[in-house]
DNA sequence: TACATTAATAACCAATTAGTCATTAATTTA
DNA sequence: TAAATTAATGACTAATTGGTTATTAATGTA
């Protein structure tokens, strides 16, 4: 009895079509995860975007947690191995080596959608530990490895000094992680009244440049006048 | 005519401690807050933590944002002003200022609750764009205004090569939000098989004097031989 | 065309939770 | 001690949402 309402819309409300479904559900779910985080993300609304009914979405996806992960192997996983390839294949010196990946990175995942997953996963872990274990596996593990490999390229070649890789690998890590953050949150760092907007870019290049100054082997001693502390 | 039950439990049902209430609120919600983030952390529960029932947290504070603010101001905002005067009188060189400061940041800042609080905006910035106004006004501007004091302090006193201030500001600010973040997520980056788990005062050493050579006046010139990148 | 199969729907359920308000009782005042 | 004040309670509301399922209808087949 209720009056069914607009027929002619462009898509047919009961169109089959089993091939297509998956695709659009993780496109839109990523636009969405990304847009507003995983637990404000609603089933709902996935569905809608990808032009389907809430239930058809659980017809593909066991849950909300399961539709995420398909997400992150779609968009990041992936990509490490041809990335480690890309290493082993390259010619010049590591300082080159390691300005051309994070260069790369940003073109390739920074500026992408895949950053804000990143950044969500560090915003929520806490409160999906599954995600966060399954995150930390397939993710963080091989970008890690993937740096260290550089880095232990640039010591075995004598063009950096000996260092402590596991730190060192932060000091790589960490303003990639920090970018992504900023670009995906409202926190935006971005200053207000003093200067103009932050260029990723140069931000990256600056980045590069600071580290390598203090991984490359030095023609004077690094200043380590610090005793006790005062203040 | 409902059974009252438990009467004799150490604390009264009615007891009223109007001065205390409001402390004991903001302690529970800090708590909280920083283990839960601030969309998960229900009302009830503060409210319960702090011994009391959730018509009473809202009696204290118009709303949870509202509960939110005043954790930040008591927790984070009020400290600025002493930090800048200690940075006033601090007499020494610039690079040990600089140490100094990361070091006391870390003991003062971000080994305590208070630095899951940034985490928590970093994460949540998105979903409560009213919080993020808040916050980045609050915090990330003074901090940012105390870090670029000391850049331009090395600067003048001809310590420091000529630098890009801002820049510069957020070589030195990514690492601290990056350490509040590993230390708050699950996604602990702390790798599992390859090492020992990091000891941020070890990082954050690394870190100051990577930077510190990056900034430092240089004997050589840094060997900018990137041309065209390859890859 | 009749029938079987199954993709897709939408109404529904159960659980969760920020915020309200009428009621209760501790404390103060007269 | 009686009355007035107000701190505190907890039952209630209204909205939200992950996931389920009985029903509908598109498609293939005989």
């Amino acid at each position: 009895m209720p009056v069914s309402g607009n027929k002619s819309i462009t898509h047919l409300k009961h169109e089959r079509r089993k091939d297509a479904r998956p695709g659009e559900l993780l496109a839109a779910a990523l636009d969405l995860f990304v847009e507003k985080g995983f637990a404000a993300t609603k089933a709902e609304e996935v569905a809608r975007r990808a032009g389907v009914s809430k239930g058809t979405l659980f017809l593909y996806f066991a849950s909300k947690e399961d539709l995420f992960k398909a997400v992150v192997r779609e968009n990041i996983s992936g990509r490490f191995s041809q990335w480690n390839s890309e290493i082993d294949a390259f010619e010049g010196s590591t300082a080159n080596l390691l300005r051309a990946c994070m260069s790369l990175w940003w073109t390739r995942l920074g500026n992408t959608q895949a950053s804000g997953i990143t950044k969500l996963m560090f915003s929520e872990a806490s409160n999906f530990p599954e995600l966060a274990a399954f995150y930390q596996h397939e993710v963080i593990q091989p970008a890690k490895r993937l740096i260290r490999r550089i880095l232990q390229r640039g010591v075995d070649r004598g063009e950096f000094a000996p260092l402590d890789l596991q730190y060192s690998t932060y000091t790589v890590l960490a303003p990639m992680i920090f970018l992504q953050l900023i670009k995906h949150s409202r926190v935006a760092c971005l200053d207000e009244a003093d200067t103009e907007p932050m260029v990723p870019e140069k931000y990256i290049s600056a980045q590069v440049e600071t580290i390598l100054a203090g991984l490359e082997v030095r023609t004077y001693p690094a200043n380590q006048d610090n005793g006790t502390l005062p203040l």
